[in-house]
DNA sequence: GACTCAATCAAACGCTTGATTGAATATCCC
DNA sequence: GGGATATTCAATCAAGCGTTTGATTGAGTC
């Protein structure tokens, strides 16, 4: 009916790109994020996609498959980029200081237009609230290593500062991230829109300069465990 | 066939405290809270609660109405204690800085043992994550007043910050709480468990005076708006 | 002892769910 | 063209969903 050309016919479907593929795709993620994995079920999504309610599962296996596929689609190119930014990072003169060039390296992929953008962005946050243990794994496979990686580069850059810190800090700079990128619009509601997080140029903005501020500032004395207070590094 | 004592007949359902009734309340706080509201049927949660399958109806109508109960069980009484503590920080010596009363006044209700706890922490994590028309609701009647209060007493305690930062950062202080709630055990993933969130007093221990420093740092320059960097509060 | 009434129960309602089937159609390579 | 392959389609399945029903229970009231 559609007759829409498929220009890679001869591949196993899961690696396909054809249209129908691609419009599935494309809607579970948009109906995921809005609505929840539970909240949406593949008739409405193979009803938004224009497709037969038996293509979602042609094309994916099962609903579990599905999930797999709208994550996999940009999760990858995102720690792929995440680690080529880190990897250029380096303190000179002219750029911006070695941890806010950190930070951003961390942030600007998976908050700005690439990578799926603000529904992808989402869906993420979603499914990190969810934490069931599918999305559990789709979160260790796919940024496990690279945010290990992050964290050992911010170590790197605040040598004096105890572990401990240094872990609680990056622990709030996934929560602002993370909140960030949900959305809840609570701040939208109490400062009635004077601050909004919903557009990634301002919240890229503020919370790369103000999360390196964050991690420059002296370590936390606590008096829970004595013992902490004379750490350094691990 | 159970024969518990009944002490309160005579009174409507949805005022009664009945032994179903709150095993029903406790078996769907823990499993919304577990499998989000919709990973979890109303048959799950009356055997759970050693109910019959048409008790949940019976006394909260719908399950709809049942997540309402849920909600409203804890949130009310955490709202008012925040509110106590608020109208009882002010700076003396002796005590922490008033910073750091306020933010503990916001943050202490949510996270200790009152109130429900980690599970109904964690059920107020998913429900912003979720952020359905119900739960923008729930959070909004009972949350939106204490919350700017709280706004404001931070915004008194710092006259001289802009209000853009300080929306912004209070933004990130329920980011930081909200994550931590949440516990999606990132953290714990990739530093093996040295950092521990999910512990209500290292938390508290750690994110108040953190967050109170980063309250306290001075306001961020923001290329995208020079008007903003003019401007004191509101 | 008849009556009331909140509470519980087993059973069923109509509907949606994820998944499967086999026939029909489109698209490719030769 | 023809034959193989990939995709779409309507139809169907068992299972589970939220909700409703009518009967039953048992303690309190007059």
């Amino acid at each position: 009916m559609t007759a829409l050309p498929v220009e890679d016919a001869g591949v196993a479907p899961e690696t396909r790109g054809g249209a129908t593929r691609q419009r599935i795709l494309d809607a579970a993620e948009r109906l995921f994020s809005e609505h929840g994995i539970n909240g949406v079920s593949l008739r409405t999504i193979t009803a938004e996609a224009g497709a037969n309610s038996a293509a979602a599962n042609y094309h994916f296996g099962t609903k579990k498959g599905l999930l797999d596929a709208v994550f996999e689609r940009y999760a990858t190119g995102m720690a792929e980029e995440r680690e080529t930014l880190l990897a250029d990072c380096h303190p000179a003169p002219g750029r911006p200081p070695l941890l806010e060039q950190i930070i951003s390296a961390f942030l600007e992929p998976g908050m700005r237009g690439r990578h799926g953008g603000a529904t992808f962005a989402r869906l993420r946050a979603r499914m990190l609230a969810e934490s069931s243990a599918q999305t559990r794994e789709l979160y260790a496979i796919h940024f496990n290593d690279s945010s290990s990686r992050f964290l050992e580069a911010l170590g790197n850059a605040l040598p004096d500062l105890p572990a401990h810190d240094l872990h609680w800090r990056f622990h709030m700079l996934l929560g602002a991230m993370v909140y960030t990128l949900a959305n809840p619009g609570r701040i939208q509601i109490l400062t009635e829109d004077a601050c909004d997080p919903s557009d990634p140029d301002q919240a890229l903005d503020y919370l790369v300069p103000m999360l390196a501020q964050m991690f420059c500032s002296p370590p936390i004395a606590h008096a829970t465990n004595p013992v902490e207070m004379l750490r350094t590094v691990n």
